[in-house]
DNA sequence: GAGTGGTCTAGACCACCAC
DNA sequence: TGGTGGTCTAGACCACTCA
């Protein structure tokens, strides 16, 4: 029985215990964790497939099912798994999902909204400017897509976004690719490229419209708009995207829950 | 054995199966949860206060420490209460917390900055106009606080907030009370009138500053400014403040997680 | 009815903190 | 040294889904 085992006696090769010999203690649980989130990444499980169930991972991994059980749910909480009871537990996924962009923050002043529609300005492989680059933990001049595109709500203009990605990760991203992919982009990133947008962070201020995003969002020149840069992360917080909208709230909102 | 009980048998007076006899099953954790919230709003404990270990809130409530844990735990993540090891658990407060604003999501860009300086404009006895008052779900006309202040960073004005309060529950707010206060408004709240801000949505737009607002901030009128406007909940969900700012963007940017 | 996640219990032991 | 939260186990039973 593991309760009489000596402390924290690391059932599970290396994985823990990294750094010095200090007392860096990683609970059983937080291990498992990281076992499970390293199957994630090398996609032994697919998005939107269920993962093995709770029984068949204590077994696998030697542990109680309560172990697995918080493994999972920290997981769950971060929104990298989903439960449904009865069902299984499930890898989350940006694609086939009801909320059609998990991440897009931007709700109508009113009614729900018959969705948004999607633009494609360009795509074009560049080179890192410097501070793309630095974001992205790449070189300056590195390969990199950038991709512009516009989401109307009703035929008018509400969001102009600018993304970067890294090159080597979306080698075959094309325009044509774009326009025939059905769904949200991050849908495409998890199919097509293996890449997951798991969590990231956004930088929100108000700015004068330029002359160029004036005549696409068709607002006068210098009218304020929400600026919100993007830094998406995939497994282990590795950054792979960078994104600029310039977001028109005259009819829309960027909502947030605070606690 | 609680075990060997008929299903949902509800040790706990009253208090679950709202509704119809239909299948309403509420686990007894939530159940727990909903009496340790009760005790909260009714100041059985204070904030910055411990409550009772976890064995003892067990024997209270006649179920395990198991239990008991599930529903802190999720109060916990709720930041109603927060845990701290070897220690106990204590009520979250607005005060005395080393993050000084805890819902404001304004960071410098250049630096960790020496924290904001406060500035009261003005406080005054009003009656709630109509928008106002739906949001609050009082009826228009009520008596309300409303304050209007400013946030400075080392002499620069930043923030211009005007905040409605419900005047039934902030009977004796007034400029001076406000004036003397050290520390975050929101303690001020807590230990003066009893009232608990728990969570917030928050409505971000770009606008553009009017002639007052933009003398106040001291920026050109016409300036991109972003608004923010709280509606800020206590307990239960009730909603007790509204608060409309304007945020001068170009040394600081409002700052989110997604997930 | 079989399988999955969800709840609940009881008990042991560990890590952290204060006295 | 004793108390608190944190981890882990083992086992029972419940709620939900689907064939």
């Amino acid at each position: 029985m593991r309760a009489m085992a000596p402390p924290n006696s690391s059932l599970l090769d290396a994985e823990a215990q990294a750094g010095a010999a200090g007392p860096n203690f990683s609970p059983l649980y937080k291990q498992i964790k990281g076992l499970l989130t390293r199957s994630l990444q090398s996609s032994e499980w697919k998005p939107g497939e269920a993962i093995p169930s709770e029984m068949e991972l204590a077994a696998r991994y030697k542990v109680s099912q309560g172990t697995v059980r918080k493994a999972i749910d920290e997981l769950a909480a971060e929104n990298l798994l989903v439960r449904r009871q009865g069902k299984g537990t499930f890898v989350a996924t940006h694609a086939e999902q009801k909320i059609q962009y998990r991440f897009l923050r931007l709700t109508p002043d009113v009614g729900a909204g018959p969705g948004l529609e999607r633009q494609l300005l360009d795509c074009r492989r560049v080179r890192a400017p410097a501070e793309v680059a630095r974001s992205l933990g790449l070189r300056t001049g590195d390969a990199m897509v950038q991709v512009r595109r516009m989401l109307h709500a009703s035929g008018v203009p509400v969001v102009l976004d600018e993304i970067w990605l890294p090159g080597h990760l979306f080698k075959g991203l094309t325009a044509e690719r774009l326009n025939e992919h059905r769904g949200p982009m991050y849908g495409l990133f998890e199919t097509e490229f293996g890449v997951r947008m798991i969590r990231a962070e956004e930088k929100i201020r108000a700015v004068a419209a330029d002359a160029l995003s004036a005549e696409l969002l068709q607002v006068p020149p210098g009218s304020p708009l929400l600026s919100v840069e993007r830094l998406s992360h995939t497994y282990h917080d590795r950054p792979v995207e960078l994104r600029r909208g310039l977001y028109n709230t005259s009819g829309h909102f960027y909502r947030n829950e605070l606690s």
